[in-house]
DNA sequence: CCCAAATTCATCCTTTCGGGTGACGGATTT
DNA sequence: AAATCCGTCACCCGAAAGGATGAATTTGGG
């Protein structure tokens, strides 16, 4: 950020000097006090509009991909990590065998997760659950 | 546009006529072009930044709400009507009984609808369709 | 240290899902 | 008319998922 000021002001002044040489340097010493200001105007509106988007661009792209979970959904229900963990590979379509696999643990350890998730989340599929995961932010 | 275009160059006169109006007011002649020139500079950047924020701002909003499918990877995967509509109840979370209550068919019905959707997806779990489909964006 | 919560695993049972196959009527295309 | 596609329905079978319950182990915080 302060990069970016100090490259607004030497922008700025390198501008300044850039009008003051053609100025002298063509002798066109009767350039009229509105056509610099329309010039600079015109300038810095484009880039203030640079600037603008630029700073955007971030939160534009963390609306979606860049996601993070609603912690407090997530104390509020009740959710353990392990039971998090499961969630966001049942909402990856994995099957319980190979969420099993993944977490190197029974089979049986990953139904009793899902089971206490569907009851913590009120559903009773997995499928709900994804799409309730997904309404209260706890999955991208 | 034309509007903003117009607003734009008539807040550009007004403060051309406003520093004018100061300059000749206060007697204050010896202000130099470099004062001019910043103080239009700083606030055309901002008037800049404002209208690239405002010019922006409804492609934020558009990118997750207003969800429109795209019909061409529908006819090139060969999805049909009822398979979609299947495949949007599935990812609504319902079951494949609840889905044929809803479009009043036999769950049979929906089961074929289901299998053949599976495979034109390339998946072969309906957590994977809810997934594939949501990348292809088939679905919201 | 101790307790509560979390994590782990198991068993039994029921329901749901998915794959495969076959069939029939209607609409469209060839 | 024949072929093709869509939608519908049925049956079978195995796999996956879900519910209920019990229990052992680990872990984090008071």
């Amino acid at each position: 950020m302060r990069k970016t000021i100090f490259l607004y002001g030497l922008s700025l002044a390198a501008l300044v000097a850039l009008l003051k040489f053609f100025e002298y340097r063509l002798f066109v010493r009767d350039l009229s006090v509105e056509v610099y200001i329309s010039v600079v105007a015109i300038l810095f509106t484009a880039l203030g509009v640079w600037i603008g988007l630029r700073l955007t661009r971030k939160k534009i792209v963390l609306i979606s991909p860049d996601f993070q979970l609603d912690t407090s959904v997530l104390s509020r229900l009740g959710i353990s990590k392990r039971e998090q963990e499961v969630l966001d590979l049942i909402s990856k379509g994995l099957s319980n065998q190979e969420i099993a696999d993944k977490l190197f643990v029974s089979i049986n350890t990953v139904k009793t997760h899902s089971s206490n998730l569907f009851q913590k989340l009120d559903v009773s599929r997995r499928t709900q659950a994804i799409q309730k995961a997904k309404a209260l932010r706890l999955i991208p």
